[in-house]
DNA sequence: AGCCTTTCGATGCGGATGCATGGATAAATC
DNA sequence: GATTTATCCATGCATCCGCATCGAAAGGCT
């Protein structure tokens, strides 16, 4: 029952704040234009960047549960964004495609995404800290276990 | 479609990154012992430090959207640690208190909670790296229009 | 007083999440 | 090669969230 240091509950909080205020900020930002939210670019460019890839391959760099995938994976391939082809040599799984919307969809999403991060994040807070920033939070973006 | 800096990006991941995995963990913890999740924690916190509120109230205190915690308090009553009471100022309104068991919880819940945030924040950065976290954190835990 | 605007809080509805589980295939073990 | 175990992905179910909207009561204005 050890009461943590004050310095632990002030960083906590505002830790849990400023991610709530940033992502809040990207999602609404895009919604306002229509877009889909920030996870559906996450996936666009993970595939578009390293080729069509696996499901399971998606969870491990997104960081995301296995279900969440599926569901987002699903919505995904109902808007047309991308495909779900048959894994030849692993007849459980399946590869994912872009189609060219998706690619469209990224693209067109970029800008917005860009922007709103800039504002959120860039905006606020110059580069030197900025640097700071990203060497504090290294250590507590792996997972709590390790 | 000015692209962030570099610094901008890997400082916007790793806090979104770092932010999921801290509450994670939390509600996690709370889980796994049959407690109730960290928001529950929050708004019995606020009363027993604050004496009783209306939710407008708690709703600039916790930051937290009107529909949500109106549902929340619903469920808190639901599970009788909380009451509310008719505002005799104001017949719109109405005050929250703690009943018996919303203390008892509060104060259950704490050990638990105090625990998962030393494990996911506290013993993970040293007390001069919290402080430069803390300080650097203070713009972005603002409104971003602000 | 009578209206208009604002504030307070709840809620219907569609959609997303979390948890657990299921069905199918692949890999390992014997 | 047959049986067990592990992996891959989907899904039923309950809960929760987000958006819009609503009814009721205050507060302002003329």
């Amino acid at each position: 029952m050890a009461m943590p240091a004050a310095t632990t509950l002030l960083a906590w909080t505002r830790l849990l704040r400023a991610a709530d205020l940033a992502s809040q900020h990207c999602a609404a930002t895009l919604r306002s234009l229509g877009l889909p939210p920030p996870e559906w670019y996450d996936v666009l460019l993970a595939i578009e960047r390293h080729g069509a890839q696996r499901p399971r391959d998606l969870q491990a760099a997104l960081a995301t549960e296995q279900y969440a995938l599926s569901r987002l994976v699903d919505r995904m391939v109902k808007a047309g964004l991308l495909i779900r082809v048959p894994c030849p040599d692993d007849a459980r799984g399946h590869t994912l495609h872009l189609t060219i919307e998706g690619r469209a969809m990224r693209a067109a999403m970029w800008p917005v995404y860009a922007e709103a991060i800039e504002a959120a994040l860039g905006a606020r807070v110059v580069e030197e800290d900025r640097t700071a920033l990203a060497r504090l939070l290294a250590p507590l973006a792996e997972p709590v276990s390790a």
